[in-house]
DNA sequence: TTCATTTGTTTACGCGCGTCAAAAATATAT
DNA sequence: ATATATTTTTGACGCGCGTAAACAAATGAA
């Protein structure tokens, strides 16, 4: 590669010998311009190591190629894995992804969509906080941007939602948790901030019910994102004060049910199906931990690579689309059992 | 505030009875302008809502606000913590920080630095692979754009290196443990990604000299990021085969020592300091996670805060500099044992 | 008041590229 | 070969802002 210094359009385009409103196009779309202009372009390109101004080319296009990713906590394991498969993707199909974590906190959020906005994205996937999400400020930015909800989903807002199914998670842990011992108490967040633990609670609700059992909501305090320190405080308080109404504990995610594990060690409480365990413990999600979790958990997990690959051909269809969809899409998908140690 | 449509600067002027320069000049810088100016237009900011466009602004500006944060890999919370920070400490500086994740992988890595060249950054924050970056091309983007190494360092790339004190960490975890039971062995991969793993080694077989005490490396096989598989895999065969030359364990890091509690719970060891244990097991970093392993891991923390602060606060004396320290410097800070219960 | 200093204004140019319209060149089909 | 469709070229303008120089105004101390 010769160490020309091209110094801008003009002067590659003169290399190339072909015009610059030609190469201009082959940026914005290598497919727009004749295959063999195509490889003329691309062979100048391997030899002089061109790029263009990415600022020069994203103030005049009606479109840029940046697509928004926002996630509501990035250091949840979860979060940073989907957010991975999704900037794949998008890479994939020639965009430029930028990550954002709102690291559960609103105001944080807000100023994201700010940034998102001066960004001019040709799309954006979002995971809302949930209910610390200022949603008029969602609604407002999802009307002036091409906007894929995703994880958490907030009613009318947005383009479209792709997420799990809540109840395929419950329906499926209730169900084995109720066949092999016991039925399950359902263990949670008083104030939750996500949604989808609304959704859960009225899944298991609902499953009981059909079921013909009797359910148990145990509610336990607690704020913010530090789930696993909630679920750990929450747990010792109540396995102390003996308010466990059955020995089968469903907890809402994996997240919490890793701190419950962490309580039920501090106090000798053995955990699992062999004959000396005391608990059965199950939950939802298939948290990256969940696997190495002692023991390890039994849980309800999330078909990333599904939800990823939807979410994200959603998005492109929607800024092909122009940035409108006829109706707004919700998309959910069912949950796989994993059985393991702890239930 | 009202629904004025400013399209331009020109305009946004024209609204404050301020020249166009002055208000380039505030937002390249808000103290540059007097205060009385200052004043005049953030009240007409206030009021119309007006918000350059940045790529225009990019486009022309010596020096971006834009600064790069790279870490190896985002699915590892201790990164995403670390990122999270430094996130926190840019934008309180008025700077506007993207934050990359190579994934483990060498060619993301790569692309990520290409990115960034396009970017025309202010100054980057890198947190390199290890050993499966490409040297070479770091220390040529370290030359172009204003760089400092975090984390992992690469003897003389970059303006300086930030990270912790491997000795620190492995000298006072093998003195609590030689100091409270029998002396550790030191369970590591057979071949670290990651640098500080062969200093933490080197601090082991050192500090076991220093105390009379016979070395012991457990070696175990595995490549990539999954350090807890890794880690419980090896475990399952040193385990099984016998190969433990002690019942006191240090490995190198928390996720490996995560790997290695579930092997154990998998096996019905028992880990800990009681009587009925018959193993004990130390790490270090601190991971996130490590409060809630069963037992939860005794481990020798990172000072988040400081290394965090510290990076960014150099990247800001690099960046006043214009890009250049006249000596390039190298800061580790010192560990902190925390004592749970796993040894 | 006077003068030096800081700060803001005016005017003008340029950055690198998107985009448009009309003309020219090329490819494809008949 | 001719006609038609597709692609590229030419030439030109504009985007929104950075920046520079010369000048004017405000400030502040003596």
């Amino acid at each position: 590669m010769s160490q020309n210094n091209i110094r801008n359009m003009d002067e590659f385009a003169a290399l190339c010998g072909i015009s610059r409103p030609t190469i201009s196009k082959y940026f914005f779309d290598p497919n727009s311009v004749r295959q063999s202009t195509r490889d003329r372009i691309e062979a100048a390109l391997k030899e002089y190591d061109y790029r263009p101004n990415i600022y020069a080319m994203n103030q005049n296009r009606r479109l840029t190629k940046n697509i928004g990713i926002v996630v509501p906590y990035l250091a949840d394991p979860f979060f940073a894995e989907i957010a991975r498969v999704i900037e794949r993707r998008c890479i994939d199909a020639g965009f430029t992804p930028t990550l954002f974590s709102s690291h559960g906190d609103q105001s944080q959020e807000i100023a994201i969509l700010d940034t998102l906005r001066s960004l001019r994205p040709a799309g954006v996937l979002l995971a809302p906080l949930g209910r610390a999400s200022d949603k008029a400020q969602i609604e407002e930015f999802c009307r002036d941007v091409p906007t894929i909800l995703f994880d958490s989903n907030i009613e009318g807002v947005g383009a479209a939602f792709v997420g799990s199914d809540n109840f395929s998670f419950v329906s499926q842990t209730v169900e084995y948790l109720s066949r092999t011992g016991s039925s399950p108490c359902f263990f949670e967040m008083r104030d939750p901030a996500n949604p989808n633990a609304n959704k859960r609670r009225h899944a298991y609700l609902e499953m009981m019910r059909r079921l013909n059992l009797e359910p148990h909501l145990v509610k336990i305090d607690g704020a913010g994102w530090g789930f696993e320190e909630i679920g750990r405080v929450g747990a010792l308080k109540v396995l102390k004060e003996g308010l466990l109404p059955t020995d089968t504990v469903l907890c809402s995610n994996d997240r919490l049910a890793i701190g419950f594990l962490s309580a039920c060690h501090e106090l000798g409480i053995r955990v699992g199906r062999d004959e000396d365990c005391t608990i059965r413990l199950a939950s939802h999600d298939d948290h990256p931990y969940s696997r190495f979790t002692c023991p390890s958990l039994t849980t309800a997990a999330h078909d990333y690579e599904a939800v990823s690959d939807h979410a994200v051909e959603t998005l492109f269809r929607l800024i092909d689309a122009g940035g409108k969809l006829e109706t707004r899409e919700e998309t959910l998908f069912a949950a796989r059992l994993i059985m393991r140690g702890s239930a």
